[in-house]
RNA sequence: GGCCCGGUGGCAGAGUGGUGAUGCAGAGGACUGCAAAUCCUUGCACGUCGGUUCGAUUCCGGCCCGGGCCUCCA
């Protein structure tokens, strides 16, 4: 079967073929570093790794590069309230996302590059569109002119006319349209800043995804990714910079948008206050439970943030590593074409989801010579998803402690207890286990015992 | 105002022109000293009104409801 990608583009689903029959090249946008990401900034980030993972079981070599904005409004204005440096600011929640991208499975990306290292790369772009007509100096601003581009707003689907009549615009008076939007601007003195052709400035929001792009993987390239919300302007803008730029049709061959994570039914937004930090998240569930929660909707629906959900994709995963702990290794297994082919039809990870609790149904029916062939053909599953590769014991027992003597003490105590049937003191000790968060289960080869 | 998505069993959430995923929760049974885990059985859903069709939850149209975008936004 072939891959399919529903395509913004074309708001449909086609099929996949790369522009080099062997290399695929994708870009997805990054964070801007200016604070903790939320769990609505981790879908991409899952969803997109989840595309990786695939396109690396299909093609024998992928090219996924993910940036970090690190010059921005937003940044300036953040660590002003801080009272901090922009670097530090910066170096900080560059580091802060990726512990936080390495805590929901994701891999890192081929590269990762930051806008403030393309610099050069910019300007030469917008000096590019300036050549080409499609730019225009104006008041120490270089602005894109959208009327020369005849297809502007193909990709989010709308007309110019829509646009205008949008009334949130801000026409600043250097505008010649006012559509236009601004490729450089110009940098008060404790704004960052850098010489250009014209004057000490700053780049626009949208140039640095057109430069980093261009620069890593060439243009056009195939797949271009993002949230939903970045179809207009972001996408709209990157893609009429790089088009005009170099005379091209498109920017990408195809645009992949996720939905929003909603909080009961409305989006998240700083503004409604109903965001919930990933942090915040990670520290009442592990982070595989929030990966399997969000991969249990298709990605470009809405997927509502629940305590409940999160609860489930946990007690999911426990019965899953359970088994996987039971089973033992079988070595090494190709993942089950079902689920391959589930993701093929545009990365419905439901449905694949729904293939690994097959393979769980069949794990835990097996006799006892066959259960570890198929706990690998479950662990080899779960690898295109980025689920159930740490080791069992250490999602069951966490990592070894000292507290883990006293549990296996207990155990033995309640076991003597039992032996000579003195079921109220195996009970209590039980009890005072599940108290302290440790589940025991008495099987046929003796009691194991996981957190709760 | 313009454009675009959705409305599926208690909940979450796939999918399909006719044999109605999957998970969580629930019920019954097996196992267990009792539990837990596991296994077996069980649940008969597609907003509304029309249309097309031998047959629609699935296609088309109206309506109702919810959500999103329209230069902060994953």
């Amino acid at each position: 079967m072939p891959l399919l990608l529903h395509n913004t583009l074309t708001r449909k689903k086609e099929p996949f073929t790369p522009i080099e029959p062997d290399h695929v090249r994708v870009y997805v946008c990054g964070p801007t570093v200016y604070q903790r990401i939320h769990i609505g900034n981790a879908r991409p980030l899952i969803v997109f790794d989840v595309l990786f993972r695939l396109l690396r079981h299909l093609y024998p070599n992928v090219t996924y590069v993910r940036n970090i904005t690190d010059v921005d409004d937003k940044i300036i204005a953040q660590a002003k309230e801080n009272g901090e440096p922009i670097e530090a600011l910066t170096g900080r929640t560059t580091t802060a996302f990726q512990a936080d991208a390495l805590a929901l499975g994701c891999l890192a990306p081929t590269l990762e590059p930051k806008a403030t290292h393309h610099i050069l790369e910019m300007v030469a772009l917008i000096e590019q569109l300036v050549e080409t007509g499609n730019a225009y100096a104006a008041e120490g601003h270089v602005l894109f002119h959208t009327p020369s581009m005849p297809r502007y707003g193909s990709l989010s689907g709308r007309s110019r006319d829509d646009q205008v009549a949008g009334a949130r615009v801000e026409v600043a008076p250097y505008k010649r349209d006012a559509a236009d939007f601004v490729l450089w601007k110009p940098a008060a003195d404790d704004e960052p800043g850098w010489d250009s052709p014209w004057g000490r400035g700053r780049p626009g929001w949208h140039i640095e995804c057109s430069a980093m792009a261009e620069k890593h993987l060439g243009v056009p390239f195939d797949i271009h990714g993002g949230g939903q919300d970045l179809i207009f302007p972001h996408h709209e803008n990157e893609m009429a910079q790089t088009c005009c730029a170099h005379g091209l049709a498109t920017m990408a061959n195809f645009w992949l948008h996720n939905g929003f994570v909603d909080m009961r039914g409305q989006k998240m937004s700083k503004s409604l206050g109903n965001v919930l930090r990933l942090d915040e998240a990670l520290a009442a569930v592990p982070g595989e439970a929030i990966r399997l929660w969000m991969l249990g909707a298709h990605y470009r629906a809405p997927i509502d943030c629940s305590e409940q959900g999160f609860e489930e994709a946990k007690t999911q995963l426990d019965r899953f590593y359970g088994a996987l702990e039971r089973a033992g290794e079988g070595g090494k297994a190709d993942p089950e074409p079902a689920l391959v082919e589930a993701l093929e039809d545009d990365l419905n990870t439901p449905k694949a989801i729904a293939v690994l609790h097959d393979l769980l149904g069949q794990l835990n029916r097996a006799k006892h010579g066959e259960a570890p062939t198929i706990a690998s053909r479950l662990k080899a599953s779960g690898a295109l998803l980025g689920l159930l590769q740490a080791a069992p014991t250490t999602w069951l027992h966490g990592t070894a402690g000292a507290a883990d003597q006293k549990i296996e003490a207990l155990i033995e105590e309640r076991l003597a207890a039992r032996k000579r049937k003195d079921f109220a003191r195996a009970d209590a000790i039980r009890d005072q286990l599940a108290a302290e968060g440790i589940i025991l289960e008495d099987g046929p080869g003796g009691t194991t015992w996981r957190k709760s």
